[in-house]
DNA sequence: ACATTCATTACAAACGGTTTCATTGCAAGC
DNA sequence: GCTTGCAATGAAACCGTTTGTAATGAATGT
């Protein structure tokens, strides 16, 4: 590969006048820059990142660290900060840390280390747990989606309380009084969060709770499979299911229907998320709209601002969600 | 950040040894490693990798260009890359091309740049239509899934003739003669040698191939349902439908089910891909299994062997795929 | 005619490591 | 006691760019 040398020998300037042919032509006479230019392509040159990065000490790089990148939701808040990443010509370094603190905690060293120039978390492990230095560390960190809102660094996501609160009353107006609730994994913020909004609704509309309706599995269609059967097998008079995420209200479409349910008849379901399967269920999903990539974008556009800047905002961005009516859950009589 | 500079001294060593100390231990004396490795601790010392990359002449990094990475399918591969590409200490830049040619021309780019190694390619496009040299460019490069294994460069992917045929074979055999064709898009390989392989089963078969029976749209739930829609107004005799991806299927069992069909009875449908999707389908989807991850594994070893080797293996690697045979084909009486 | 200014370009240092080669000191062999 | 060999370490070059500073020469002003 030709270099800036060979390109100055060629053109007959220094190495100095071919690099400011790229960074700065103004600089150059006319002449000059005409000749560099050809001689660069002749031999065609082209700058090294490495060397330019190195001496920038910059990387250009951010990384993000994703739980499960098949995971749809995830896919789609990824997608969102590739947006804003091109357009401030980043590159992003993906990371699959499977939910694991050791890769975590390994993807922050890739800051300390220069590759990478920040880190974009989808997962739920703030940065202090990632650290040795816990809270005093401020490498550039932005928590996206399963954001604990209570850290010192910036979050972008959903008010995950309110928004179950918004389901919760919906299919209380439906008439619904005895819902089960199919959540996530129980040591999860984001369960606890949306419990805490689907409690909400019931107290103000002077419905109990019914700590016996409640189950717990993994976020993914088999969890909510599984998670149905056995509260669909224990109570068998529950109207409605309230699912803290698409993949566990489809899960528990499918176990519904073994069971002989007749949806949305028999049994109302409800969603969280708005993944495109949703629409293409049967019956169609009524579920909590959540921005995907808009949380994505606005993750990025947040690193961005700390790199230019070099300053952490201390904002915690709630992105507004959406009640999506669709088939699942029924008006009962 | 502490430098190797300030290691040495607090050592009272050159910066020499204190390089060696990570990376050739053994060449140092046991106290003088000791006192090495207790400075470093002590400043926090950690290498930077910008450097040492910089030195190296490689990044340790692969650019992965993925046309759509909210596609299921596609961020499946990516996972199975990312599988492979830690085992070997490599980082991933995920580039989402939206299956651009100019976007994959920088991808490809970056190489040239030294800001990645090698490139794996998700989409179509071969590497000959991505840079000028065309034929002759010689840098690490592996397209995987839309594999085309006519260039020069290693492909892996699964025999999509072969697999479409099989499919078809297993409609054939459960009696059904007036098979629709849900296709993807038309200029794609793929969609071509899919085609084909259906084709192919029913020559074999000896029953007639109806041009009017195929559909073109694009390859998603949207795309599906359109070209369903479209499909069942013009012929009302089919018994089947074949359909080029699972995202397809799925459309089309929305589009059937809003005109009236009761699946399967009415319409067998079956799908392509496998995604977990399909599964959870109503009716659940018979499709075809393409083994995603392993694809990326695959490819990505490829690379690692190329990057290692220096070498341009000139393989085609065909995974096998399956029959996956849920309900949502009928066998007609 | 001389000082001043400005545009243009070259020189060399710097970025933070790694690695080659040279040097030192010590132990073993004769 | 002198040579030889080896282990341990240091000095310095190097990777390919950018950029601050200096140098050059032409143009301008008085």
């Amino acid at each position: 590969m030709a270099q800036i040398r060979d390109v100055a020998k060629l053109a007959g300037v220094s190495p100095a006048t071919v690099s400011r042919a790229y960074s700065n032509p103004s600089k150059l006479s006319e002449s000059t820059l005409h000749r560099v230019l050809a001689a660069a392509d002749e031999l065609k040159y082209k700058p090294s990142s490495l060397a330019q990065l190195f001496r920038e000490k910059r990387t250009n790089t951010v990384l993000v660290m994703v739980p499960d990148i098949a995971n749809v939701l995830f896919a789609r808040v990824v997608s969102g900060i590739e947006r804003v990443a091109v357009e401030n010509k980043y590159n992003l370094i993906v990371s699959d840390t499977g939910d694991n603190a050791a890769i975590e905690t390994v993807g922050v060293e890739m800051v300390e280390t220069s590759r990478a120039d920040g880190v974009i978390q989808l997962g739920e492990r703030p940065l202090s747990e990632l650290h040795p230095e816990g809270e005093q560390c401020a490498i550039p960190f932005v928590q996206a989606i399963s954001a604990d809102p209570r850290g010192r660094y910036p979050t972008v996501g959903i008010d995950d309380r309110k928004a179950a609160a918004m389901m919760a009353r919906y299919l209380l107006s439906q008439g619904h009084r005895r819902i089960g609730v199919l959540a996530g994994l129980e040591n999860r913020v984001v369960t606890q969060e949306r419990l805490a909004g689907f409690k909400d609704s019931l107290s103000m509309a002077g419905v109990p709770f019914d700590e016996e309706a409640v189950e717990y599995d993994a976020y993914s269609m088999a969890g909510g499979e599984r998670a149905a059967m056995r509260l669909l097998a224990r109570k068998r008079d529950l109207t409605a299911l309230f699912c803290m995420s698409d993949e566990i209200a489809i899960g528990a479409i499918r176990a519904a229907h073994d069971q002989g349910f007749a949806l949305p008849h028999d049994l109302s379901i409800s969603g969280f998320d708005n993944i495109e399967f949703g629409k293409y269920c049967t019956p169609p999903l009524t579920t909590v709209m959540q921005p995907a990539e808009q949380i994505g974008e606005v993750a990025m556009s947040l690193m961005c601002d700390m790199l230019r800047g070099q300053t952490m905002p201390q904002v915690h961005e709630m992105l507004p969600t959406e009640l999506v009516v669709r088939d699942s859950v029924q008006k009962l009589p």
